[in-house]
DNA sequence: AATGATATTGATAATCATTATCATTTTGTG
DNA sequence: CACAAAATGATAATGATTATCAATATCATT
């Protein structure tokens, strides 16, 4: 499960921010590099649990990745043009860690997304 | 468009405030009250651009509505058996505003839902 | 109450991203 | 080479969400 890893990963990115994976195949495509849609997505999963990739959702509910450059962050996301900044959150993580503990819980993943208006909007 | 948002508000309140559209639509079948899938989702939208529910979305991409309760906390899910734990976060509170300041953004929102496996599962 | 204009509902079909299948191809290893 | 295991990709299946549209309820006006 990784010949085709490092060409989704170029890929993606080439498309410069976020692409979701019907993009990402898509590109393949008219790159030359044409691709199965299923191992696009084996791919893009590989890279999100290994977390090179970020994986965030629009508001309809599809995947958007993006490379990550450094480990696990999240996003400050305005509302009105969809501005996007990283946000580094070793809080949040302590946090949600200490939380699962406490309650018994294991395996514990967390979802943390700001949402705002920037400054020009 | 309105007759049935209550229902579906009252349903979404029993639930404990975090349920899918289709775990509401088949509350209300079950509570006597039958209502249409298209309608149950109509209802969740209003109330979500009405700022009366949350939105989050699950790891696979569901999504998950849940009163925009006056006591702000959010929830521990257990992704097998859907047990959920109402969690205090002050501490997120504050780590959120200060994030939302330092980058300039206004009006500030933040969406944090824990998931993981309970000591049952 | 009766009429008609308008909005709401809900059964059903359509959409679309994501997953599962599975035969085929590739890779690695003796 | 031959064989086993992994990877690929075309295709079908899944499942949440949305669109359609005829039937129904709402409501003001006469």
């Amino acid at each position: 499960m990784s010949k085709s890893l490092p060409a989704v990963i170029t890929t993606l990115e080439r498309a410069g921010g976020f692409a979701s994976a019907q993009e990402v195949f898509q590109l393949m495509r008219k790159q030359g590099k044409p691709t199965g849609l299923a191992t696009v997505y084996r791919a893009l999963q590989k890279a999100a649990t290994e977390n090179t990739v970020d994986v965030i959702r629009k508001d309809d509910g599809e995947a958007l990745y993006r490379l990550c450059a450094t480990g696990h962050h999240h996003h400050l996301v305005c509302t009105s043009c969809g501005k996007t900044v990283e946000v580094e959150g070793s809080a949040v993580e302590k946090w949600a860690n200490t939380v699962a503990k406490n309650n018994g819980f294991k395996k514990v993943s967390h979802v943390v997304e700001l949402f705002g208006l920037c400054q020009k909007c």
